[in-house]
RNA sequence: UCCUCCUUAGCUCAGUUGGUUAGAGCAUCUGACUGUUAAUCAGAGGGUCGUAAGUUCAAGUCUUACAGGGGGAGCCA
């Protein structure tokens, strides 16, 4: 019999047929003549019960069927006896596809905690949690494609090896077929990258920018999503060494397009959350509730639904660096020095601390900072007419704190030629990059969102490990 | 990379000012129960207290080193 999913069953609205319901065990409870499976097959949060009348045959079954074992049940769709759940699979036959054996199986119907399932990442999406963040992962991705898409924006996907090692974003992973053991070398004692696969040095992409920006200049709007590399060696509930970026770039820009763009883009896939991934959100928001009352009043956060609704319908602020540094200077927090690092000069880059009270304690919503001093940025970002200030837009988020980076981007070829020999970046790596300002150039701006950054805010999730299925950091590569 | 905290049963945790045989809930096994909802009730098994060394008459408890993990900071998305 054709295999029916679960979400499908509990949509069910006539009763009474036969199906054949395929899933992994969550639970089993049993008395004297019937016995309960909820049985789950990861189409829904939701779990559906099987019974199971005792008689010598499912006797010897059940006694094989725990926690994690992989089930195939025939039976009748019916309303169910019971008051816990509306419709119920009366089982005629049971099937067991892959036992587990509960000595050995980690997983128990409880509630585990997140550093002992990340050490079982293998079995980890079993869980509810993990299971409600890979669907809602599934359904961001999806988000974004559509919302872009039915822009008229083009996808582009940036090369994941690069040759270029200017991008300036961060430390690089290096790529080579070289034999590590026996590296060639030249007659100075340097590696001899001449005999290396490409015949030069290679390295994972810091981020599809740059690439993005060369297509944005023919196809006017476009936007990378793929994975991005990062060597630092940052140990922190919000990094990750290999992590997903969404890098829309788009002609015809100016900094105040890009803002809008970000604001619309995050909205619309909070708004596409709370439509289709209720279940999953309403779960994980218990969870939260449920870890929330361990803490102290004043640290509780606002409910996760009741957060995304907050963001979603309120306009974001905008302020630039200079106006966030004066209502940072002249706060009680600063004055009372309730800072780790006290403001008191102009053109200091600002600390989480600092982000976390303009957005949490002062605005109370995001906030988009905008117009940062020059030389606490990127060589590639516009540069304002004052001399000081660049077209650099930051989105700020509650908890998470820097969510989007981005900014209208140098067209004019003599100031980003100028700019790149103050921060000795050699012309010759970057010469394609160059030449866009020499032909056609024209005014363009774009940014960066990390993808598990908007899964933490999403899912509520404290640990970006926890969003991302296998992740990537220092001294970790098990699964 | 820096600072800080944690490691006791398969899991989550308790363990007093160092003191006799290290506890609980869940899970597992046995039994009871006519439909349960992370079922319930009764009983059983399960621990060289992360590893190594030290202090002490005596260490789960104090000290040091190492390992694994968490949180914070920096770098950023």
């Amino acid at each position: 019999m054709k295999r029916t999913e679960i979400n499908e069953l509990l949509k069910t609205t006539e009763a009474g047929h036969k199906i054949n319901v395929k899933g992994w065990v969550r639970t089993k409870r049993g008395s004297k003549n019937v016995s309960f499976i909820a049985l789950n097959d990861g189409s829904t949060i939701n779990n559906i019960q099987v019974v199971v009348e005792m008689n010598e045959e499912n006797d010897k079954l059940l006694e094989r069927i725990h926690t994690g074992a992989a089930l195939s049940v025939d039976g009748m769709l019916i309303e169910s006896a019971g008051s816990g759940q509306r419709v119920e699979v009366q089982a005629t036959k049971l099937e067991i596809l892959g036992e587990a054996n509960p000595n050995e199986y980690p997983l128990q119907p409880k509630k585990h905690s997140l550093e002992f399932l990340r050490e079982k990442a293998h079995l980890r999406y079993r869980t509810s949690t993990f299971s409600a963040i890979g669907r809602i992962r599934h359904a961001m991705i999806f988000a974004i494609h559509k919302f872009f898409n039915d822009r008229g924006f083009y996808n582009v996907h940036s090369p994941i090896i690069t040759g270029s090692d200017a991008e300036g974003a961060g430390e690089m992973f290096q790529v080579t077929t070289l034999d590590l053991e026996n590296m060639p070398k030249n007659p100075d004692g340097k590696i001899d990258f001449s005999r290396d696969f490409f015949g030069k040095a290679a390295n994972l992409t810091v981020s599809g920018q740059l690439e993005a920006e060369l297509a944005a200049l023919a196809l006017s709007k476009v936007y990378t999503f793929g994975p991005t590399f990062r060597a630092e060696n940052s140990n922190t509930t919000r990094h990750l060494a290999e992590f997903w970026m969404i890098e829309p770039e788009m002609a015809f820009y100016d900094i105040n397009d890009d803002m809008d763009l970000a604001e619309d883009m995050l909205k619309y896939v909070i708004d596409y959350a709370l439509e289709h991934c209720m279940d999953d959100l309403l779960f994980l928001s218990k969870r939260l509730e449920e870890e929330e009352k361990n803490k102290k009043a004043d640290e509780r956060s606002m409910e996760l639904i009741e957060k995304l609704r907050f963001v979603l319908d309120n306009p974001f602020e905008r302020i630039t660096y200079t106006e966030a540094i004066d209502i940072l200077k002249n706060s009680n927090h600063n004055k009372k020095k309730k800072f780790q690092y006290l403001i008191e000069d102009w053109g200091a880059d600002l600390q989480s601390e600092h982000e976390r009270y303009l957005v949490e304690k002062h605005f109370k919503k995001p906030v988009i900072l905008t117009n940062y001093p020059k030389d606490i940025k990127a060589f590639y970002m516009k540069q304002n007419d004052d001399g000081k200030t660049v077209r650099a837009m930051d989105v700020l988020f509650p908890q998470i704190g820097e969510i989007i980076g981005g900014s209208q981007r140098e067209e004019v070829y003599s100031k980003l030629a100028d700019r790149m020999a103050e921060m000795h970046i050699p012309e010759e790596s970057m010469w394609w990059y160059l030449e866009t300002r020499k032909f056609g150039t024209v005014p363009h701006a774009g940014f960066g969102l990390g993808f598990e950054r908007l899964m933490l805010f999403i899912t509520g999730m404290g640990n970006i490990r926890d969003v991302i299925p296998f992740p990537r950091t220092p001294q970790n590569l098990e699964f």
